[in-house]
Formats: C-alpha cells, structure tokens, sequence
DNA sequence: CCGATCATGTAACGGGTTACATGATTTC
DNA sequence: GAAATCATGTAACCCGTTACATGATCGG
C-alpha cells in the first residue's frame, strides 16, 4: 500500500512518468531505495483506472515517449485522506522491527552458533552499520549541499540516528556474548 | 522467509506443536507479535514434507490431538547453515525502515497537511511511541523477574532503545515544523 | 560496436495477512 | 448459556520482488 501513496505523494508535487517517478527515489535516497519496475508500472496503471492519477502520453522525437501522469482531483482527495488517517500509525507495529530485522532474530539463538562465530557474525555487523553510517551521512551533506528542505534532512537524519542506536547496542550486545562461558 | 527459521529455531530448544509454537511467541513478546494460522500451520507442513521436522500426533482424551513436531538431522544442519550465513544481515537493507515506517513517509508530504494537523499528528506518535516504550520496559521487567536468559533480555532491550531514539527525533522534528511558517 | 541511459511494460513467484471453517472442553 | 481456551486447518487476497522482454539514442 505504501508505494502508491509514495507515487501519488510525489504526483503532489508536480505531474511526472514512471521512469523520473523511478530515477528521482533512487536519485534522491542514494542506491538501493528505489521502486522496481514490475510494481512502478502496474500501480501507475491501477491509479489511472482508479481515477486517481490521469495519463497524457508525450511524443518525443529520438527518444521514447513519456507517459506522464497528473494527479485528479479525487487522487488530491485520496491522498489526504490517507495522509491525515492515523493508518500504519498504530501501536500495533510496535514489534515490526524485531519480526523483520533478521540479524534480531538470529541474536535469539546465538547460542546454537560456537562463541567465536557468533563473536566474529556481531563484529562484522559492526563493520556494516559502520559503513552505512558513513553512506547515510555522506547522503545527508549532499542534501544539505543540494539546499533540500530541512524537514527531508530531518527525516532523513531519523536513519542515522537509528543506525547510530544499533551500532552503540551491539557494542553491548558483543560484550553481553563476550561475558559468557559457552 | 524469516517465520520459516523462528519456528525451526524454536524446535531447535525443544519439540512442539502448533498452538504452543503460537502461544510461546505471543506469551512472550507481549502481545501482538505471533504467527498467524494461515502462516503457521502451512509452513510446519511445508517443513515436514521437506523433511526438516518429523510429526508424532499426540491423541489426548478430552481434548484436540496434538502434532508434535521434532527437528531432524537435516533440519538442524538447515536451521545451523542459515545461522551461520550473512543471509539478511546486508547493507542492501540499509533504508527498510524508511520505506516500512509508514508514519516516516507521511512525514515526507507533511506540506500538504495544514501545520495545525501535521503538528498534531507528531503529537500523537509521540503519545503512541511513549506507550510503547512503558509496555516494552514492563514486558523486560517480567522478563527480568522470570529470570530469562540476559541475552534475550539484551535483545530486547535493543527494542526499548529503538523506541527512545524515536522519541527522541519525534521532539526534534517537532520544533522542526513548528519553526515554518505554513 | 558496446554499454549506459532512457523508457515502457508483463509473468511468475513468494511471503504474509485476513477471513473462513470446525469442534471440543473449561470457566464464568 | 455464552465466552474463552485449546487445537487444527484452508482459500483468497495483497504487496512486493525477480526475471524477462523490447527498443531507441548517445557517448566512448
């Protein structure tokens, strides 16, 4: 359900095509956090059947043509309505993390893994949050660089300081497994 | 993927059925974060047809037979190799939390709200992460009191401190959108 | 001429959720 | 007598990913 409000969320700004909708994630959000193709495509197509967005298809000569979509009216309604509901704001997401961060679940059975394996799996995970906290800052200068709104660069400081959590817990964590014989 | 391992994880401590695997993760974990019926039951069949568990219906009288699951020799080199992988621990997973935390990409289209409603809309996560904080300090506390293993407990931990780093930005990004003028 | 970039899509699969379906016993 | 607990399952759906498929232009 996100990606359409993502898509229709960025169709509020200005109207756009898939591939820009496409490239300005990517662009913007540095690598990986992009939309795939397979979900861009068919969700632009639902929306236009739904009436939410609207299609003009702009010929170019030398290059393909772009299908450009324009937010309606009821797309406007849609899309506030979503924003101002308190939905996937709940409390029942609280746990979210635990169920989807895999190296979380794999903690609760370390103890199936030899003390040095598990000790070496912590460490290397430092390595990673170490580096994504390099990236994430990097991305962050560039933002500010680029005069982005400062309530994106909030948000987008929100990862790194997550990310700053989880370096500073498996350094307790790395201790906590030190500490025990097994 | 991941409900695969919870479970094989689980058998890896001690064989069990169905009902206990789900009541074991919902005691546990305070509340919402179970399996679902339609995940469970499949997935342990799955399991048994690939020879990773093996079934002993257990018959009771007055009440429903038990399937009892026991992990196999395969199901633990099974269970042992995806420990031991970097499976899901990547780099590529760096901004989940941003496409998944619905409330962090409503944050992104807070323009589009009047300041009024945006403003309150941060107060009330702010209520909601503040009661999730309390339940997950309660939960540690009987966890504490039921003298479980202080790694567990340490995991757990990681989801308080989670939540107070989100505390912490959500007063941040407060004063952020009240500093504008619109 | 090769690969990158621009531009659009489809098909198949996978994992998870919701809702539905059953039925016995125990507790209030 | 109703509701909660114990116990098992299926079917349909939704969201997302991967892989496949096409084709033109531009820069090296």
């Amino acid at each position: 359900m996100s990606v359409k409000y993502i898509i229709l969320g960025g169709l509020m700004f200005s109207c756009s095509y898939g591939y820009e909708i496409k490239s300005q994630l990517t662009q913007k959000r540095f690598g990986e956090f992009g939309i795939n193709d397979g979900q861009l495509y068919p969700t632009l197509k639902k929306l236009e059947k739904e009436g939410l967005v609207m299609k003009t298809v702009k010929h170019q000569d030398g290059a393909p043509s772009r299908h450009v979509y324009t937010i309606t009216e009821s797309g406007r309604a849609d899309f506030g309505e979503w924003l101002e509901s308190r939905e996937g704001e709940d409390r029942a997401f609280r746990y979210d993390f635990f169920r989807k961060d895999i190296f979380c679940i794999k903690s609760n059975f370390l103890r199936f893994l030899e003390k040095k394996k598990a000790i070496e799996k912590i460490q290397r995970q430092i390595e990673t949050v170490k580096n994504t906290i390099a990236d994430l800052k990097t991305a962050r200068s560039h933002m500010v660089e680029r005069k982005v709104d400062p309530l994106h660069v909030k948000i987008w400081e929100y990862g790194i300081m997550n990310y700053e959590t989880r370096l500073q817990w498996l350094g307790e964590f790395l201790q906590e497994v030190k500490k025990r014989r097994k």
